[in-house]
DNA sequence: CCCAACAGTAATGTCAACAATATTGAAGAC
DNA sequence: GTCTTCAATATTGTTGACATTACTGTTGGG
């Protein structure tokens, strides 16, 4: 593909998209409106790329080039610089001035923090999940985490827990209702994205965990924050020790 | 004062703070490295702006304007619109396309929120700086917060307690060695500092503030890193309270 | 054969002009 | 007198050119 006029290009397709929806000035149509577009785009993007760097499709140590990024997507420079330094503050990459932006490693020192953090914090989110959520909202995940998965787990069939796992995530962090605990679970997850894949993977994790998951949606359900704090704490304690012992099959 | 051209004045300013500097090419003088230069000044910007916005000496609600800011520290539009992104991404500022940036107005139920977040990860900084520091750490602390201090805050005088209690906080998180935890708690705190100031100058809230850090500093010097823990919350969640109490003056 | 100096290249950082949008004030219709 | 419309102005958003810096391959000397 011939070099072309970056900057150029990506003002054409903004354009391009804009005068295509207008004509009448009939109502107004929010959803074209160009710098709702640009914000947007550019949220897009930060997730795509956080996302690539989450998964290791990105791997630490890759360099990210404005110029490369600009023309994938198709925007400015000025806008993937300033993607790029959010980023940056998220912790994602590491930007050296006149150098440019590389992946972030992640150093195992790091991970034992990040570990820590998370006991307190979805500790946290559990207890006020169990205040705030009405009991039978942890009965569907009872049935789910039930003896079925117990024996798919038991043949290898780990992804049921996987994704049981992620929903009651999402679902304690909804009913918890705290917006910066949220978020900062998010920054620490979509760092250790994949080391917590895979510890799961790891033989006979998925199952311990599975069985400290039921014991903490049974205090939920019986709405003892207290002991489903405690039990969530445990949790994350065992997964961190399972990351210990098997370090160097994770890292 | 009349209008200048902010850009091309920043522009000298800083073409002539380099020059002033070399001349000779002896040793490379790092200092004057100009991207060197920019960097550590928009943090210093940066840093001025959040103390700013902490102390309400720039109010919820203020317009923080481009050009204006721009011509305040002399730099140029560029520089000024990414540390109003910077302050974005900490919450500290809410920018709508095309309107501007305005600092973030705290709601009473945010307030809430971070002491909860708060109360998990100051407790989790008490424990780990308990099993990490040796000890005789905390002596000087339980020195500083004994009797001379209750007879000084019997008589009004609470900056003893605040300065105290500021410099317990720094030297908890320096032995607690959790980046994340630190980054997340000065995120948290530079959003409620006049609120957590206001609250210790609450009447009583000082002497019983000084009492339960007695005890917890007590657990802390015996190496009982979860009674400090518990304690530390215990502090925390009267905090709470005093604010839910007196709430109409702190707010 | 190895190392240092150096020019060429590619990337990042910066800027000032330009475009698009929101706000403000005034004029006019009802 | 109040509301709507519209132009003037101020502010933010974007762009492409330019400056500065790091990287790379080459050349010359030891």
């Amino acid at each position: 593909m011939a070099k072309k006029n970056v900057q150029g290009a990506a003002a054409m397709a903004d354009r391009g998209g804009q005068s295509a929806g207008d004509g009448s000035a009939g109502a107004p149509d929010v959803s074209v409106r160009p710098e709702r577009n640009r914000k947007e785009r550019a949220e897009e993007i930060l997730h795509i790329l956080r996302g690539r760097i989450a998964n290791h499709e990105l791997p630490p140590g890759t360099r990210l080039q404005e110029v490369e990024l600009a023309e994938e997507f198709e925007v400015s420079r000025a806008a993937v610089r300033e993607i790029l330094g959010a980023l940056e503050q998220r912790g994602l990459v590491n930007r050296v001035p006149n150098r440019g932006a590389v992946v972030a490693r992640l150093e195992i020192e790091e991970i034992y923090e990040i570990f820590d953090v998370r006991e307190a914090l979805e500790g946290l989110c559990v207890r006020l999940a169990t205040q705030n959520a009405p009991p039978q909202t942890w009965d569907p995940f009872l049935e789910r985490f039930g003896d079925g998965m117990a024996e798919a787990i038991a043949k290898g069939e780990v992804e049921p827990y996987i994704d049981t796992l992620e929903d009651l995530r999402r679902e304690t962090v909804r009913w918890a209702g705290n917006s910066h605990a949220t978020h900062f679970l998010d920054l620490l997850l979509e760092k250790t994205h994949l080391i917590k894949l895979r510890v799961m993977l790891l033989p006979g994790r998925a199952a311990a965990g599975r069985e400290m998951h039921v014991e903490m949606l049974r205090h939920m359900r019986a709405g003892d924050a207290a002991a489903a704090e405690a039990a969530k704490k445990r949790i994350i304690r065992s997964a961190r020790d399972w990351l210990e012992r098997y370090r160097s099959f994770v890292m």
